[in-house]
DNA sequence: ACCCATGATGGAATCGTTTCCATGAAGCGC
DNA sequence: GCGCTTCATGGAAACGATTCCATCATGGGT
């Protein structure tokens, strides 16, 4: 049961072990050599151990891919989008989930590390800190959908930011990043609910919402209501508690931006319990479109992002870095409308 | 911005490699030195190379993960399972989605192999051949919620598989499988539809479905009606035509098993095109349960399987190989009821 | 006082691959 | 025919860890 090795076929053609390192991975031999050693690799069913050949070049194949949770859909889709694009490289992907805690995302970069993988995509959870080691040992780290929070978050230094996305180093230490454009959706959104006559509108926001709220704040401009601005944990239960809380305590707004699909879904939940009607009562638009969006009824007005494209060009950035220095991208989001938003009652 | 080796940190600490390994690894060694080595070696901040380690050892560390589809919440859960337990391992997973084609399959089981990764967690789509060459270089290869089709479908076979499942060699080679107890959630599911009334009860199966299939057919018994069993490809538009085409050429059918959440997803959108309410017009059972199970209206009654389980056991059982010799699990699913099924009309 | 057991320690082999370098042969121009 | 270049080729080093084995010191028993 034990492997065939470069030896062994060695051995069996008749020549040198650097010989057949050569032909199998391209380089110079005569015609003859190549085809019988070829052929004996081939009788063999002689694979090469990626162990060996890593551990000589000094580098893993192979990408990690970090992110909150495999079980919601949009990120369900962008790893697929990474895999898709691993895949047509011949590179193995090893993926972590941290569950949105920066501390199990600082574990999983540490066994990253440990196994020399030295390229990341990640939908990152923790901040600069919990990156830096990742960094400074030479990773190649791509951020896919997130961005780590700013440490502060006024317009003018989202603005700068989104001047950076077009090519100057970024403020997280150059990290590229490819991001769904956020502040287009969402004021998309909120015009969307403007223009059918909507005045109080609420943002249900989760972790890492920061952009969103900031583009929401904008676009709402004079409009904004502070109490109408809520977050929730990570968790359903949290997410069903602020939806729920916020309906409750304020009655008169009437059309709510949920800021993530699990928001979506504690949305129409709460709603649904409290007796109001979508899209009579109260308007609902819901930031990522899932299959389920279209079964609900009604079905829901949802802004959508080209998830598994974000994981594709994310994995394609952080294979091509060395080539190229990678730059960081912006995806467009766009708006379907469904049926769950009305006019202002 | 070189990696720090074993060997700098037994220069820095004054000793010999030899010495740095066993304190690392839990030889023996005087208290001082041991502590010394400690101390360096967490300056350095040095984290041993899991190439190094893997090469000398024959073993990788690390367990593989093939799955259809990642977009599917069903294998998301299963996945955020064989995570969960390979990180509590402190073990590495590699993941390959293979889009349910036996070729991908193949090619993935590949990559592993040429990885070095022995253990291997998998959602087949092939078949025996595709499985050939892993099991034959010693692959240890555990099966979730899936198991390849047998050549044979005939109920007897599927009993004495069943009777495998408590501890005998199984057909397939011996594989260990970690399953949902389908047959029995079809069985509940089709006793609950008939004590509605239900006479004329479709199944609309997807590949892989023979297990429950059979299933369904025993459960039915003389009311079972060839016409009223039909399978689907794994595309979401492929589902839709046939639960469409299922629901025009026999609309004397009364309910319908799903057997699969993309299919339940399709049977709840023709059911709409088509005009059949659902439960007036159509009673539904979907196999597994999806949070958008119970935002449907009505909320869909379905069988639930552990899939979180499903996943953790067999990444469970994959590590325990060799220590104890694994024997197949069926987990229990179950009936949850909620308004998708009413008596018949 | 001597010898043996015990335990700490470091050198060196090893895993499978790539790659540098030396060797030898062959071809070619003068 | 000689010397040069060119090319195929194989030996050996290197990658970073583990582990076998030899060495050395120490301590206890006789």
């Amino acid at each position: 049961m034990k492997r065939t090795t470069i030896k062994d076929v060695a051995e069996a053609a008749g020549v040198g072990v650097a010989t057949v390192s050569r032909v199998l991975s391209g380089g110079s031999a005569s015609p003859e050599t190549r085809e019988r050693v070829l052929a004996v690799a081939a009788h063999l069913d002689y694979r090469p151990s990626a162990l060996g050949r890593n551990l000589r070049q000094q580098r893993t194949g192979g990408i990690g891919l970090l992110l909150p949770d495999l079980t919601d859909p949009l990120y369900g889709r962008l790893a697929e989008g990474v895999l898709a694009c691993a895949r047509s490289a011949g590179e193995p992907v090893l993926v972590g989930s941290t569950g949105g805690d920066p501390e199990q995302e600082s574990e999983l970069i540490g066994m990253l590390l440990e196994q020399s993988v030295d390229k990341v995509v990640a939908v990152p959870s923790g901040d600069a800190d919990t990156w830096g080691p990742a960094l400074r040992t030479g990773m190649t780290v791509v951020f896919a959908g997130e961005r780590p929070d700013e440490p502060t978050e006024e317009p003018v230094d989202d603005l700068l930011l989104l001047d950076g996305l077009r090519g100057r180093p970024r403020v997280e230490g150059g990290i590229p990043t490819v991001l769904a454009d956020d502040r287009s959706g969402v004021r998309t959104a909120v015009q969307y609910l403007k223009g059918l006559g909507h005045r109080r509108i609420a943002y249900l926001g989760g972790p890492g919402h920061a952009r969103r709220v900031s583009a929401f704040r904008e676009a709402l401009g004079p409009l904004v209501d502070d109490e109408l601005v809520v977050f929730a944990g990570g968790s359903r239960d949290a997410a069903y508690a602020a939806a729920s809380g916020l309906f409750q305590s304020r009655p008169d707004l009437t059309a709510v931006l949920a800021g993530g699909n699990q928001l979506g879904e504690a949305a129409v939940l709460a709603a649904r319990e409290l007796d109001l009607r979508i899209p009579r009562d109260l308007s609902l638009v819901m930031y990522d479109d899932v299959p389920w969006a279209e079964l609900c009824s009604p079905p829901l007005t949802v802004i959508a992002q080209p998830a598994q494209d974000l994981g594709y060009r994310a994995a394609e950035l952080v294979l091509r870095a060395g080539i190229r220095r990678p730059r960081s991208v912006l995806l467009p989001t766009e708006l379907i409308v469904r049926g769950s938003c009305g006019p202002r009652r």
